[in-house]
DNA sequence: CCGCCGATCTTT
DNA sequence: AAGATCGGCGGG
């Protein structure tokens, strides 16, 4: 099958409108890569849980780089979560990758993620993911779409989806009512709802 | 399976 | 003081 970075156009737009055309996609770091299952927008001002909800800042300026930029940043004082950002440069925007399938190196990822028992396991979870990964805040403002840059979004030609659903964003109590969280319908490698 | 709690630190 | 989380523990 072709592999082939996303294209710059296809993220140029609304955190919702990308959200689901990510999953499906792979996100590659050297040999370890995961198949994108489940994602969340966020968008900027306009979105009370959002990083970008108030001002740009240090730690949010990667929101509002240009579509195909990766943000990552550092939650709870020991995580890191990554980001696809999308619309046009200036706008704040971006899609959270929350979990996918394992692919690629497996025993390099097993052991970045010791805490995993099973397989399905080690990408099940934003902070997981960038673990098994090894996507830390040094990566934050990578080009994804860039073929030599050293993490990138494929489309490796996987089909779609045949059912995607959605729901509220997990973990977040503003705007609770916006079901801007996507994945697709049974896949096992969705994370688990937790109470918040 | 479910719920609670602590870890650990940046941002508000 | 809360946060775009996770893993371990205890109870049912």
């Amino acid at each position: 099958m072709p592999e082939r970075p996303l294209g710059r156009p296809e993220l140029d737009a609304t955190p919702v409108e990308v959200a689901p055309r990510l999953l499906g996609t792979v996100l590659r770091h050297d040999d370890r890569a995961v198949r994108i299952c489940e994602v969340e927008a966020y968008g900027g001002a306009d979105d009370p849980a959002s990083h970008a909800h108030r001002r740009r800042t240090d730690r949010n300026r990667s929101m509002f780089a240009g579509p195909g930029t990766l943000y990552v940043y550092f939650v709870y004082g020991m995580h890191w979560c990554a980001n696809v950002v999308c619309g046009p440069d200036g706008t704040a925007g971006a899609v959270l990758l929350r979990g996918g399938q394992p692919l690629g190196d497996l025993d390099t990822m097993r052991l970045a993620r010791p805490a995993a028992r099973v397989d399905r396991d080690l990408c099940r979870g934003p902070a997981r993911l960038c673990a098994a990964l090894g996507i830390d805040g040094t990566f934050d403002g990578a080009d994804l779409c860039d073929p030599s840059s050293p993490v990138v979004l494929v489309d490796d030609g996987w089909p779609p989806p045949q059912a995607v659903a959605t729901g509220p964003r997990i973990g977040v109590r503003r705007a609770a009512e916006r079901p801007w969280r996507f994945w697709i319908s049974d896949d096992p490698h969705v994370s688990a709802v937790r109470p918040s």
